[in-house]
DNA sequence: TTGTAGGCGTTATCAC
DNA sequence: GTGATAACGCCTACAA
């Protein structure tokens, strides 16, 4: 067999002698809006199934100014939280005809905003992502634009780019009563980001609960600064030889939370005996750990799934949604690493 | 401001009234090459960026039949050891000029082959896979056309398709041994995907390790069919039911592993008094579990940065990687799942 | 040193 | 019912 050129539709146009416009028609399901003949039709769709023809997404694109492609941002996809709603997002955006392009921004915000350039250059049709911190000039001149851009777990304060999210005030609220409650008052708090959203709302309501219940706040108590299991490691060593050694400590991220846990162990601290642990997000082997941790669990897949499907309606109705947020209730997984506070501890 | 239009080269062109050409040379970087004037390009080049001027990738990609974009398919990226390689291979693309376009397979066969359908339609310039298991015909066809492809830490059998992956076969083999170094003789072997390469390789191993302790072979001592957690959950009740219960499980991956510790739990099984435990990949925190899991590592940075970069020097030299394959060696970490069998026990 | 024109593969508009 | 033709934005042989 002949080496086949590229099948293109001016290709299969040539070699059935009729032209490009009644394939492109046929090929791209306006047969019937044109009344093209029954036979057209069938001779150019077993054609170009002999032939394999499959078009060229580029072209199309270029012509079309929509390119069925969008741009999914994750800070670290190494992070199960991460994975899990790239994982349902790219799905969603598949199963609608939408390609998914990749950028892990390793909570860099110069890598960010590289990446929304490059996603701009290559006319992404939409933007999924969860920001770096703080704020983005860039990101807001994207959404000023009226461009399609949703955030999903953290978001930015002051414009109203729509967002799915949990409801961190509340969770991190709970889970310093569920401390407070068992007698701890000196309660550590191992910060992630901190002016990512998720962090500084954890960080609101850990001194809200502080302040329900007559306990003062003390900034030495906050340690950290990402949401990585290194970072609880270090915090947790620096709080814990505190003269005055906090009896609890309130993670922002269940990794660090284990990096807290493996702090302790090496410092010789049992958990919960000697310091009581909690954190946010589910951890799906918790219970399996020497000492199985509490959590304040997100409802991981209907962020991914909520925030994508928000992206898609925008995409489809050419109009940004109606409520730009979604806040999504966080529930506290009670196991094993919260102890009631020792009598001989203050 | 007047809302500008869309800025291209044409664009800069005409304000500039000089031909677009020029623009186009000046701004892709042969201005030198074609000698153009100094002020010319001074001009050209200020006035693209304070216009903000990017080029258009589509069409740079149609016109150069090159987009500098790669595929990227991965079986399940809520798995950490996928999502590790997704992320160091991102990166090395994104440093190199390539976005990665995402498909997570969810180790569904027809999935991948519509995804790598999706790919072509999208003249991606390379792909990097796992691919879902045993004989993929399109796979073949993909690289007996000259495309470039390289497989990551699953990859097929006859055909010289370049790939990195672990030693999973030897990995299997130490593992198997440190088990019948403690005595054990009724192993059960919890597997992946029975025809993807890392499952079937490590089953050779753990054969060829009894074989060669007169251990003989039984059918029944192998279970499961994924790299799940709840597959390793459902196969360690099976195999744990037996009547002739084995007093140790090797798990084809660590997760499938943690499911089985669970339902050793729930059992009332003690791990490593009633059953020992062992699982392939490693587990970052397996030290805080209750029982710190016994593991065999894999070299999951190389992985992700081997492949990514033998597919980055296919695509920048042309020429497929000279040795086809390269296989890294794993190591065995030793850990509390694993005690010598008890004399009580035959 | 700069300009012109054709084409990458598609689709929309208008004409027949 | 079908066919030319232009255009999407860019690059490059060929001309000047």
């Amino acid at each position: 067999m002949i080496k086949q050129s590229k099948v293109t539709m001016k290709n299969l146009a040539d070699e059935l002698e009729i032209s490009v416009s009644v394939v492109s028609r046929i090929l791209s399901g306006k047969g019937a809006a044109y009344r093209i003949s029954e036979e057209t039709q069938k001779r150019v769709q077993e054609t170009a199934a002999k032939r394999g023809f499959t078009v060229n997404q580029l072209a199309r694109g270029l012509r079309l100014q929509r390119t069925h492609t969008i741009g999914l941002l994750m800070p670290d996809i190494s992070n199960s939280i991460f994975s899990m709603i790239a994982r349902s997002a790219e799905k969603a955006f598949r199963r609608n005809g939408y390609s998914t392009i990749l950028c892990d921004t390793a909570n860099d915000g110069e890598v960010e905003k590289q990446a929304l350039g490059l996603l701009h250059d290559r006319s992404v049709d939409g933007i999924l992502m969860a920001p770096v911190g703080g704020e983005s000039q860039y990101i807001k001149a994207i959404f000023n634009h009226g461009f399609p851009i949703v955030l999903v777990d953290r978001f930015l304060d002051d414009l109203k780019i729509p967002y799915v999210t949990s409801n961190n005030y509340q969770g991190a609220y709970d889970g310093v009563l569920h401390l407070i409650d068992h007698g701890h008052r000196h309660i550590g708090f191992l910060q992630g980001i901190p002016d990512s959203k998720p962090s500084s709302e954890r960080l609101r309501g850990y001194r809200q609960a502080l302040q329900d219940h007559q306990i003062p706040f003390d900034a030495r108590m906050v340690q950290g600064g990402k949401f990585e299991d290194h970072d609880g490691y270090i915090s947790a060593q620096i709080l814990l030889n505190y003269a005055e050694r906090p009896t609890a400590l309130f993670s922002c991220s269940s990794v660090a939370a284990l990096g807290a846990m493996k702090a302790c162990m090496e410092m010789n601290l049992r958990v919960p005996e000697d310091v009581s642990l909690i954190g946010f997000d589910e951890y799906p082997y918790a219970s399996l750990l020497a000492t199985p941790l509490t959590t304040i669990a997100q409802q991981t897949g209907a962020l991914g799934e909520g925030a994508s499907q928000m992206l898609l309606d925008w995409l489809d109705s050419g109009n940004p949604p109606e409520s730009a947020s979604v806040v999504l209730d966080t529930e506290l997984h009670v196991r094993a690493s919260v102890a009631r506070v020792s009598n001989s501890e203050k």
